[in-house]
DNA sequence: ATAAATGCAAAACTTTTGCACCCGA
DNA sequence: TCGGGTGCAAAAGTTTTGCATTTAT
């Protein structure tokens, strides 16, 4: 629930590490954990360090060159609810909101359709910013 | 990756741990985590133990009756390939793989209506079988 | 030169688990 | 009674971080 503070982004330096790390996972499908990733990278340079792994894969992520699938926190959050419904995340406040649009069960059917697999369900969070903290923002910079 | 054994579920008591545990769930509409579980029923059960919390919320979601709201596993993934584009997670070998549908813009648009929210984008992952889990299944049971 | 990035290791966190004891059906 | 559930504490697993050193620009 902590709100992220916005400081200036320093300029990126290419470095060895943070390329070979990347190479790694633009040459696989397999949605890899940064472990994996590390275990790849060490093949190539041996002596990388997880912590760097770690650091370049947040990064990256926040440069958007690649995308972290996770629920934005590394625990998991519980909803009393267990009928099907949507979230929406707060990206400055955290908070988790329920969303009150229908589930788009045709969703499912086109992936059943395009790949034959069996959809039991499925779920979507979407991302942006509150009503509460867009006020927020508008009190600062009017 | 690992494959889930299935063995027959014992039949569950009904203790004054999970009764307080789910009434908690229940009664917010905070998404909590579980450590916020946690300490709300130590206020009603001051030596329960964290350990008990994650064993009936590990529980209560297999029987249906909370949602967990994470990416399947405890730690991230992460995709090489940062176009919005969804998933899908099989949940026999969990594997993940990318899917070929488009992305439903408008349900942002349909959230921004309901709600008034700032839709960033939003996040979808389709659950189920894939073809090859669901091929070897076929060979088990003809 | 100088600030970003790294390696290493310790620390921080979240979640799981072994075990003896307890208790609900 | 009897097997599921609990408390406690240790362990496991993932991710972060402090610090001295290296390196890209």
């Amino acid at each position: 629930m902590e709100v992220k503070s916005q400081k200036k982004t320093p300029r990126r330096r290419s470095t060895r590490q943070r390329r070979v790390i990347l190479q790694v996972l633009r040459s696989t499908k397999s949605h890899p954990t940064a472990d994996w990733v590390y275990e790849q990278v060490r093949q190539e340079i041996p002596n990388i360090s997880l912590g760097t792994v770690y650091r370049n894969l947040k990064l990256l992520r926040d440069m958007g060159e690649v995308m972290e699938l996770s629920f934005g926190s590394t625990y998991s959050r519980f909803d009393g609810n267990p009928e099907p419904h949507y979230h929406f995340s707060c990206k400055d406040c955290g908070r988790v909101f329920d969303v009150d649009i229908p589930v788009a069960k045709e969703l499912e059917d086109a992936v059943r359709r395009q790949h034959g697999w069996e959809v039991l369900y499925h779920r979507t969070e979407f991302y942006g910013c509150c009503n509460d903290c867009k006020q927020q923002q508008e009190e600062k910079q009017p």
